[in-house]
DNA sequence: TTCCGTAACTGGCTTGAGCCAGTTGAGCAT
DNA sequence: ATGCTCAACTGGCTCAAGCCAGTTACGGAA
């Protein structure tokens, strides 16, 4: 081991965990195999127990590696399944008749089934209000909560915000809300989506979402606030995607506007 | 609320996490506020000064918290300050005169910086090479490292990389690379950008970027693998934008195809 | 043969101790 | 007033020990 050392890294608990994260990277180490045990490394290293606890802990949070409770540590796969973007919303997909999370994990050869959490009439969160022109404080909006699962592995949570006043007894208070789902409600509502905006953000997911998504630690989440506008610019429709970011990714074509001269 | 819960939560360092999590997000200890010390709240709750510590590892992990050696552990600013997205690359911004960045960074009242970290010719990383059309394994590419601040805080760092037998000898290879910027020389080689692809993901940062943009623990960084195609659907440039999640965010304005019917 | 208990692993979490290093402010010397 | 030292804080990291809980494989009982 040449550790050649004129950096200021003499930290038992950094060598170790650069150690292993080297031999991961250099394949000595692949994906889906088991590190040594935190007693071992200690061991190896003449190290205390919590300290070859503390370099796992910083591969961890490095999402490099995976714990698990009784069995070991593992190196993670590094594999992303699904991507999700501009054409999402493409009305072009209708041909298909596949949603688009069906239509991508179908893609990748996955299979998908979709949870109606709820169809509930609630008061907006502010930032939903904002973008869907609808004030805070009133239950002015249904708030549609979908979970999403490829292989039955939840990947992606869906909140999707419309207005009561549009929503209430008509089939978007409904889990299967019909052919094309509820964009081809709102169309017979007389909203046709012109425009979307997408407003992408990552941060580490909160407990709640660390439970829903099964995460296991080092794991961000992609979130999506995206608003839909119809034919007079009005926004009609705002949900936020929270997609598990190690599973999941984002794909924007984007046409470039031509300057006019 | 379908969480059935037997509400097993009788960890200690939980129990102190989700405390000082509730006193957050109520407002009790607001952006800013410090924290009690590791050794005063083990004192306050009868745990191990460790078991402090470990509560506010956990909050540190979901980025509400940040811990500063000698002074203490302070409540998280979260703003989020610049948005990056579709328009970056619309040439309707070349009237300004400003770089997308410049602009945003304008916009938002703040001084933009800068920094030329070096324009190389290199071997492309496997996923450039592909995207830009060129082998592996040969140094085929130029490579341009930016890295961009905001109030001289590092908030971005950008690599772009272009077909070397292009750039030779062109202004490509300078630092100031003229008006419009790279993309003014490469319309003048015949590349008029008419599609951009932006592929996003999110995952933490590795211990070099964590460096290089001064990230604290619990931030994720936004990765952008930004492709940009010619008139004749040709790959000419490949760029990797890197941010720090909790300081920039992305906006996609999308134009919805119509069906055709 | 199948089934099931158990032993020997695994990581999860806590304790309590100690030393190091960065920060701050009070108070002394200039 | 200015500038310095230093004590008393802060978090950073490690150690050694122990108990708990999940997992797995082996071996004996049915």
């Amino acid at each position: 081991m040449p550790t050649s050392s004129p950096s200021p890294e003499p930290l038992p608990s950094r060598r170790i965990a650069e150690t292993l994260r080297a031999a991961i990277e250099n394949g000595e180490l692949s994906p889906g195999d088991r590190l040594p045990s935190e007693r071992s490394l200690a061991e190896q290293y003449g190290a205390a127990r919590n300290t070859a606890r503390e370099a796992i802990r910083i591969l961890a949070e490095q999402g490099l590696v995976i714990a698990e409770h009784g069995r070991g540590v593992f190196v993670r796969e590094r594999k992303r399944l699904l991507r999700f973007g501009s054409d999402r919303y493409s009305l072009k997909n209708r041909e298909t008749g596949l949603t688009p999370f069906r239509l991508e994990a179908a893609r990748q050869g996955r299979t998908a089934r979709i949870e109606v959490l709820g169809i509930t009439r609630e008061e907006p969160p502010e930032d939903v209000a904002e973008r869907l022109g609808v004030p805070t404080g009133i239950a002015g909006v249904v708030h549609r909560e979908n979970h999403y699962f490829a292989d039955d592995e939840p990947v992606q949570i869906v909140s999707t915000y419309l207005k009561w006043e549009e929503a209430q007894g008509t089939p978007l208070m409904e889990p299967r809300s019909g052919p094309h789902g509820i964009y081809g409600r709102l169309e017979e509502l007389g909203h046709v989506m012109t425009r979307g905006r997408d407003e992408i953000t990552a941060r580490m997911p909160s407990p709640h979402e660390s439970a829903l998504l099964r995460l296991p630690p080092g794991v961000p989440v992609l979130e999506v606030l995206h608003t839909s506008f119809d034919q007079n610019a009005e926004p009609f429709e705002v949900s936020r995607y929270v997609h598990r970011a190690d599973r999941a990714g984002l794909l924007y074509e984007l046409p470039v506007e031509q300057a006019e001269s």
